[in-house]
DNA sequence: AGTGGTTATGAAAACGTTTTCACGTTGATT
DNA sequence: AATCAACGTGAAAACGTTTTCATAACCACT
């Protein structure tokens, strides 16, 4: 009852050809008569044999297996690029080990090291900072990676995401448009580079713009969850505040119930555009505002891109910019 | 500029030692005399070595990486579950390779059989059906596999669910006890047993407990999306229902939003009591009632099952239930 | 009939580990 | 001093493929 497994020096001996002949024909290497095919193929049939993939690994040194990091597959934001990264890869015959790495930047270096170790043929990293030391891990790395939904403030690294400075200056300007003179900029922690140097240079942007001053009792450092944005709402009215831009869906509900739960009325007495457009936007009522971007096109790009690194294929653009827009739902008038 | 490696050879030339010694240091192999395996130790920082993992899988069979075959990370409910998987095998230093299916029965099994070829150590499986070609691969397996919140009916498989009968019989008679004569049944398919045999029976015991008559038309067979419930609000109206049992949280939100929408006032009009008790049922408004069960520990549950299975560890129980509860939101009254 | 170029095949060497055996050493026990 | 067990180590055989290289067979052409 032991694992007894079929070979392809079983198959060579059944078929009565070299393990090179079957090697050829189970890849569909054109250079194999026919008939010889035929019978191997009859061989491999009966025996039922499956190539492992394992010993395939080692001998040809390519795994067809992608390493993701991901910050927290529960997050409906990265999930969703998750979703598109898989599709892709399958569909170029990839397998993915996904692993949470909860933003911990020793976690992500661990990872990343036992992912090289595995041998895998290229990563797709998300997260919102790159720490020096896992820099430096990306740096040594013979692999192919691509950041997703992340941003390198260094350009070096080929990745994908939106024009963040834009769009949020875009949200930005609909809400102060709008007669909003004190719009509260909520995001995850600011030691972030997405956060720091992109959205919130996008906030100030448009303030600038509309001749408004930068004030930073608006700006809400906190964490990216719902409960964190429920919390807030004692702290925007003590701000003043009578509108938001948020960096997170989840946040953004939380800020969002809060604030309503509080008796204001979303969008009259506060309005609200979120960043990432998930499905939990339409979720909510009132359905909230949002920047959009594609998310499920992030991963999927990104996986794309990543097949061709690891392909040696030449590549247009390293750092890719999808489009964003703007989606007006209930939470802003 | 070639990935130049460095192999266990070469640490043992440096070292002046046999492979044998290197290896058994790499592995924590007691049998070496301290002074050894501080010279390996040495050279291995010196030259950076990095056991090779396709390697190392090859020679000893076993690859630490564990298959899961999930219907849709996008789905908080599978998400939770999977965020479960990761954690305990990341604690027993095991890999997750992450596959998508769609509970489509075609693409289970061409994932099944690429993760057997990957020689996984094991495999999650989560999914609404076991359709017969994949129970068939399923048995002819040597890889121990476990499902994660997915029943299966012959008892054959190791499985870690709650007692969905019970929960929603429990959630169903709540309904019954404060008024409803007229409870509508929501679920995905009806083809799959979970709501063929459990969700469904739940609920007609309930039904008869109470002394009601079984009535096929507030029984909704529809897909587990957001969208779906929404769209349901004119037929549960012509059906006079006037509360509803529903066996996803997207779903449930989705049916929440198009009754209230509809002008109707959730609790005091409809009540609903959803299923799965994700993080959605707080961020919408009213909070739902929800059938309550440890997402994140079946998933980890699953998983330490599944390294006992892996490592020929004697299990006590192999379909195991886990508790469930009814927490009371505000979608009822 | 001789030449040259494909085309089809096999032998055997990688690939980088783990693992099995056998063999010396060592130290304790009689 | 002889015996034994435990310890520490190395040689070499797996593990199941791919890939390189050589060669045989075939097929036109001149």
């Amino acid at each position: 009852m032991d694992k007894q497994t079929v070979t392809i020096y079983d198959v060579a001996r059944e078929a009565d050809v070299s393990m090179a002949t079957v090697s050829r024909v189970v890849n569909g290497n054109p250079n194999v008569k026919p008939a010889t095919r035929k019978k191997v193929l009859d061989v491999i049939e009966r025996l039922d044999y499956r190539p492992n993939a394992v010993a395939r690994g080692l001998a040809s040194k390519k795994t067809t297996t992608v390493g993701v990091i991901i910050p927290d597959v529960t997050n409906i934001y990265f999930s969703a690029l998750a979703r598109g990264i898989d599709d892709i890869a399958m569909m170029y015959k990839y397998n993915i080990i996904l692993t949470n790495s909860d933003e911990n930047g020793r976690k992500e270096v661990q990872v990343l090291n036992t992912l090289m170790a595995k041998q895998v043929d290229g990563i797709v990293f998300m997260g919102n900072d790159i720490s020096e030391e896992l820099r430096k891990e990306f740096d040594r790395a013979k692999t192919p990676i691509v950041l997703a939904g992340c941003v390198d403030p260094t350009g070096q690294m080929p990745s994908v995401n939106i024009d963040y400075v834009a769009a949020v200056e875009e949200a930005v300007k609909n809400l102060i448009d709008r007669g909003n003179q004190k719009v509260a900029f909520i995001s995850g922690s600011l030691d972030q580079p997405i956060n720091r140097e992109y959205r919130l240079k996008g906030y100030k942007q448009a303030l600038k713009k509309a001749g408004l001053r930068y004030d930073e009792k608006l700006v809400f450092e906190t964490d990216y969850s719902y409960k964190a944005g429920q919390l807030l709402q004692p702290a925007l009215q003590a701000a003043g505040a009578t509108a938001a831009i948020v960096g997170d869906d989840e946040l953004a509900a939380g800020v969002m119930n809060g604030v309503s739960d509080a008796g204001l009325n979303v969008p009259d007495d506060f309005e609200i555009i979120t960043s990432n457009d998930t499905k939990l936007t339409e979720m909510v009522r009132p359905k909230m505002s949002s920047i959009t971007q594609p998310l499920y096109d992030i991963g999927a790009v990104s996986m794309r891109l990543l097949t061709k690194l690891m392909n040696s294929e030449p590549v247009d653009e390293r750092t890719v910019l999808l489009p964003y827009g703007l989606m007006k739902r209930d939470s802003t008038n």
